[in-house]
DNA sequence: TGTGAAAATCATAGACG
DNA sequence: CGTCTATGATTTTCACA
């Protein structure tokens, strides 16, 4: 049993960065895990696994969701088996760096639904983007759409052949 | 109402590879892109947003889990707001493509929880990995533990300054 | 804060048209 | 196959220690 054993470990903002602040100690991370590993876990199934009881628990998830340190919940598909066959990685160089043309380049990635991921790079390369598309040709479609809305300097695609390893989950 | 719209349009096997093939037609399309969405949604909302009802939704979910469509359930976790500052793309070059060095390589991967994803490459560069840690020196002690473990030719990684885009949706 | 019970909702199964 | 009904689980709330 768990009486109580907050040991207070870390605090932070949440998004809309207000006073609020929410401590995680180790009872919060365990149930973290068990929702990571499994989400349709039911309440009782997961206060047995990391040793507390319903209420606590039922609790702490709440305060997590309002705080948004718990997002989203959803279900991993099979890709393959739905005919995404074909994944890139998507290496960018841009000479550009105003305002409205990066304004104008994040709407493009936003809007279009086979790109899984985008971060802004430092150093050399600008952008990565991981693009997940039926085939190659429907990669084609996508690029050549991309560059005749914003202009980029330079483009390199990772064709993936396998998928040794995908997680969302964090190493808490 | 979709009394019985079955447009087959793709068929598979499940992950043993037996005969079971399953179609997918475009009712069970919304019920996946619901389930993407949003998890925790009981059946009858499903039933309700796809234009159907509770026992054929259910029926259509139980069989894409059973043929591994559906996949696990889980909960995405706000990665900064849990400490996770630092993330990583890592091309990798090797000039060794043994069985067993690559037995090695991929099970060091498996086995270090950092890394969220790792795929194996057509062409010049090998390999890709996306690493996520709390701050660089972690980055840096997973890098050292990494090439201690195997050797690899070539390393460069990517350090992301901003996430700009994050899904794990498919584009159904 | 944790416990236990009450109330409301939901998942799951099965009979029927 | 879809509709409807039933019944156990489960979530969610709440009074009390």
């Amino acid at each position: 049993m768990f009486q109580n054993a907050q040991v207070p470990e870390q605090s932070f903002m949440n998004r809309k960065g207000s006073e609020m602040s929410v401590r995680i100690d180790a009872l919060d991370r365990k149930i973290l895990e068990q929702l990571q590993r499994d989400a349709s876990q039911s309440l009782d199934d997961i206060a047995k696994q990391v040793g507390s009881s319903k209420t606590p628990v039922w609790n702490r998830i709440r305060k997590m969701r309002e705080a948004g340190i718990i997002g989203q919940q959803t279900v991993l598909l099979d890709a393959e088996a739905l005919g995404f066959e074909a994944c890139f990685f998507v290496l960018i160089r841009t000479s550009e760096h105003e305002a409205d043309w990066q304004a104008k380049f994040l709407k493009a990635l936003r809007d279009r639904p086979e790109v899984q991921e985008a971060h802004r790079l430092a150093g050399d390369i600008d952008y990565i983007l991981k693009v997940r598309v039926k085939n190659a040709r429907a990669y084609d479609a996508f690029y050549q759409a991309l560059i005749s809305e914003v202009r980029v300097h330079n483009v390199t695609a990772l064709l993936s052949m396998e998928e040794i390893k995908s997680t969302v989950a964090l190493p808490l």
